[in-house]
DNA sequence: TGTACATCAGTGAACGCGCGTTCACTGATGTAC
DNA sequence: TGTACATCAGTGAACGCGCGTTCACTGATGTAC
């Protein structure tokens, strides 16, 4: 073997985390072949040694990069979720799309694909919210999943308005506009309201 | 004048019309000039006598489909919000993304444009706040605010979650869960609990 | 009423460009002797 | 230790294609006489 062993897994990798950032920060669409290659310092020919396909390297991408939430260690059980929708919901992440979370970037795309990118999107959609529901606050796995997936869809969508707004001051009143809403959302509270009664 | 007045226009308002769905279809980069002109009964040369660019029509676009939320006749005012909300995350909507919200369709190209479909963009957004702002239960301005983008958020994120899973029976799910957690969160409530307190 | 005309909405060929993908080739590498 | 060699990761020209845009043109139209 003339080569190291692992030279071109490592060269593979550094094409998955180079078109992981660019992705996310010119969508699908966006960004093409040559230019993943180049900024993985490589030319564009050599791309489909280490992938089959366009496709093949987006499906790959969305079922890699996952974002395990930081949560902070001295966090009560049942202020988790609010805890990572905070940390979520910041100017930081509002910055820099191309290190953040990919369903406020991609999804919109992904929604409309098929084949293999839609698979890969579906199962992480469904990995992020079975991860959220476990820090969910409330008791039951349904009402569990309802906060774990309320949560989610704030998350997504409150940071799409904050990128969608010109200036950063706007950007970050939305999003402490969603922080704020989660954590009243996600407190713990008195038992559910009656359902709705007609006059 | 050798043409009926308003003939022009109103072929015009025709590309804008097809342009609207085709564009929540298949994204801005998933459509040409001639897919839409094909779809208007013209040919793509055409276009340039209606608009100066692409993204001068994506821009008209943005600005011009507003949807104003339906709201049922007898609904309390302080439900009105929760009303719209429920509407927005109906299951038709999620299979008909070329005739429902721009922003879960095209939210996350627009956010990545600049110039005039950003500008765009940022209107649509914030008319859209100020109006559901209005049909808010709380009290107060910034409490309206801040459950209108909460609620614009929870409603963009779940849309675009319930479309990304495979089946409709999971983007069902998806659009139920997220619909009970607005529910809850827009209910009419006891004040808000104590802040964070130190062990 | 019929004909010639000016207008201009719409046509379609052509442009330069960048895309995803292919493939014959190159040359840096570790190994064998 | 030095040289010849086989390997194969990576190169770069080329492909067919569709894109946004331009522009000389066509031909349906309402008007003038």
């Amino acid at each position: 073997m003339p080569w190291q062993p692992g030279h071109k897994e490592r060269t593979r990798q550094r094409i998955l985390e180079t078109a992981a950032a660019a992705f996310r920060a010119h969508g699908i669409a966006g960004v093409g072949i040559a230019d993943i290659m180049q900024r993985a310092g490589l030319t564009h020919g050599g791309f489909y040694a280490h992938f089959e396909s366009k496709e093949a390297l987006l499906a790959e991408e969305v079922q890699r990069v996952g974002g395990a939430p930081k949560i902070p260690a001295e966090c009560r059980p049942d202020e988790k979720l609010a805890a990572i929708t905070e940390a979520y919901l910041s100017s930081r992440h509002r910055e820099h799309p191309e290190s953040g979370c990919l369903i406020p970037t991609l999804g919109c795309e992904l929604a409309r694909t098929g084949g293999a990118p839609k698979r890969s999107f579906d199962a992480h959609i469904r990995a992020r919210l079975d991860r959220l529901a476990s820090y969910a606050p409330a008791s039951g796995a349904a009402a569990r999943r309802r906060q774990a997936t309320g949560a989610l869809a704030a998350m997504v969508g409150g940071m799409i308005l904050a990128r969608g707004v010109e200036g950063s001051d706007a950007g970050d009143q939305i999003l402490a506009d969603v922080r704020a809403f989660l954590a009243d959302a996600l407190a713990p509270r008195h038992p559910r309201r009656a359902p709705r009664s007609k006059p």
